[in-house]
DNA sequence: GTGCGATCGCAAAGATCGCTGCATTAGTCC
DNA sequence: GGACTAATGCAGCGATCTTTGCGATCGCAC
């Protein structure tokens, strides 16, 4: 899921002992933050110790907490997803969408996007990683199909942002009462769908579109 | 919910003391947190300081800062936004969204959700405060009326969801193009009440709502 | 008004963090 | 294969955080 271990190689030496310094401290706060460290507790001396190498090297290269954050998010919530290409427009988003729920349930990835959230603003959008460009890949592949779709915004508000909010804010109604996952997808996207084909007369800029 | 200033109000002794010390410290963190004080720098000594208060005093009544930061989340994001009552669903939805969307423009109050998110799951929840419950009482007030009501969840996923998504994830598209502020939370609900109107026949616990 | 107990301020000690020189290792280029 | 240089390890320092014990203050009940 994470394809290679390093992400920033456009370093001036991205050869053998740097990249594996980066694995092994990206792997560490992935798995102290998994091990449910709490935020404070949560700092580079504890991060260096757990990936066998020494703090000094930690701050030179991230600097600060939160900058190693945003690279261990940026890096965790991108290429994760891989576009499906189920031949429909409504397969390859219920697909898509049901990954991108899979992937918030996970407790590891969800402590992660807390922390980096709580990081600062920088940390906080590279936990959307390229979620638009995936979506504008599926709309893109279906409209060269010639089938019409939806805005991409309405897409991320109809359903990026209802996995998203009910991931951070209420987490507890996981495995409570409730549709399963896999059919709370379907509602949403058909949703969103549902608008689209509603409105591809006359009012598409209008109540559909409802962002840039 | 605690109504009065104090969140821990069932403490032994809420009086004037202890009621002005929270007051401050209380106070103290939304201001740091509104100047713009990163995460790290934002630590208990520094809260004390601004506070006037002693930090022993802090440490002692509220034991960590993710803790502090959730009682003032918690105290924050609780009773803000007061249930508006237009004499219509849509005037009710509308205006309600807007004051929500309004608070989650301000930069305050997006640097202390996001202190919050960081700070664990707890103050993490605190951050939705009472909307849930904001919701379910303008649905209430249109179904005392005799109007048809979409589902609670629904308004959640449609409405509330974007808005946090927007907010927390992609807080630079505020004053790009796109429409207003007010335009988008039109269409937001306009869409929510379509899918009502149209799903109040044979689909409405299948399409719309879509949780418990 | 008086007594009790919770809460707060104060100061000092221990622990941890973050940073800065210098020596060493190990990629990379010729 | 050899030289050059980025990257790492190491030790130590100052600053800050966090805790602890004690006296003083203030709120509350009688």
């Amino acid at each position: 899921m994470t394809g290679s271990d390093g992400t920033e190689g456009a370093g001036t030496r991205p050869g053998g002992r740097s990249a594996r310094v980066r694995a092994a401290v990206h792997r560490a706060v992935q798995d102290l933050v998994a091990e449910g460290v709490r935020t404070e507790d949560l700092t580079i001396p504890v991060v260096a110790a757990r990936a066998g190498v020494h703090a000094t090297t930690v701050y030179r290269r991230w600097g600060s907490l939160a900058d190693l954050l945003a690279a261990v998010a940026e890096h965790r919530f991108t290429g994760d997803v891989v576009v499906p290409d189920t031949g429909g427009l409504v397969g390859d988003l219920e697909r898509w969408s049901t990954d991108v729920a899979r992937d918030l349930e996970d407790p590891d990835t969800l402590a992660l996007m807390r922390a980096s959230i709580g990081a600062g603003e920088a940390a906080s959008c590279a936990c959307t990683g390229d979620r638009r460009a995936q979506i504008a890949a599926i709309l893109d592949h279906e409209r060269r199909r010639g089938g019409d779709v939806p805005d991409e915004d309405a897409v991320v508000d109809g359903v990026l942002a209802p996995l998203y909010y009910r991931a951070l804010f209420e987490p507890f109604s996981r495995d409570d009462e409730g549709p399963a996952p896999g059919e709370r997808v379907r509602a949403l996207v058909g949703n969103v769908l549902a608008w689209a084909s509603e409105a591809t007369g006359e009012r598409r800029s209008q109540a559909v579109s409802v962002s840039p």
